[in-house]
DNA sequence: CGAATTATTGCAACACTATTGCATATAGCT
DNA sequence: AGCTATATGCAATAGTGTTGCAATAATTCG
């Protein structure tokens, strides 16, 4: 779990082509985050990465919101707890209306693809849609 | 906004109905849920409700989380910012799984009728799907 | 009604997640 | 190698919610 020296170096060359210095914390979490397929908060990321590298708990909190900022990555608030979860932006130009899938055992998050169909949602009287946050509660693969 | 006595007694006959004591703070609360059609923060309850009566912060968490465990209201987070939303169950036997639409002018949150199409929502293999979480974002009648 | 019982409240302290200010360090440039 | 803007580290602070416990008050019972 960090050990493709592939995702730093790719992670590297993302921060620096969005225009960031390609610092040590910076690219660690970035390639963190690719290696993980699932969302991950702030401590999660701090206590996993970190036993690795060390981190200071404002960096990653500026980090995360910089790889969100420049769209490298997304935050969420499940109905959980009340802390963000970040996904890495694997698709490019990755829609931010899309859907999550939470496992309700493991509470792993993940991305699923943009769905196709047309909903029937009966909005009240002049109300005007603009976009729709969707997630999915389930047993993902794993805890199935 | 609280002047309708008949909320009043209403939200105490709830209270009552449902095992619990009626003070003043639960059944001002519920009568005050009840006379919003919106979802109310912690925040906002205690700044508006607080000055008519005096409460206890600490009071108005418990009486929010005792309204929720009695099913007389329903909590969720926005994606907004990290605070419990509280929503009065208009509707007997009100159901957890249904949408809410949420003003992205003016931070109104209200509930949706439940959805009847189903949905075409592509899962990885092997994830098994148990619940929905769905949060229509627009504009409302007053900001369109 | 008045005392007994037990649910609620109020206060203080604490916990968790996140943010801000500012001095210091460092990446990338020339 | 030196410059300079960017990024970091530390300390302090903010926002939201929780816990422990003694004091209070809503019901119940005699």
């Amino acid at each position: 779990m960090m050990k493709h020296p592939n995702l730093i170096d790719q992670a590297e060359a993302l921060v620096k082509t969005h225009g960031g210095r390609a610092t040590r914390t910076r690219t660690m979490v970035l390639a963190f985050l690719l290696s993980q397929h699932k969302a991950m908060t702030h401590y999660q990321i701090e206590h996993t990465l970190g036993e690795q590298i060390k981190m200071d708990r404002v960096t990653l909190y500026r980090t995360l919101e910089w790889l969100t900022e420049k769209g490298l990555a997304h935050k969420f608030l499940s109905n959980q707890d009340r802390a963000w979860r970040f996904l890495v932006n694997d698709r490019p130009a990755h829609s931010h209306q899309h859907p999550h899938f939470a496992c309700t055992q493991c509470d792993k998050v993940v991305c699923l693809d943009k769905i196709k169909s047309t909903y029937d949602i009966p909005l009240p009287e002049g109300y005007q849609m603009q976009g729709l946050e969707m997630t999915v509660k389930g047993l993902c693969v794993s805890c199935a």
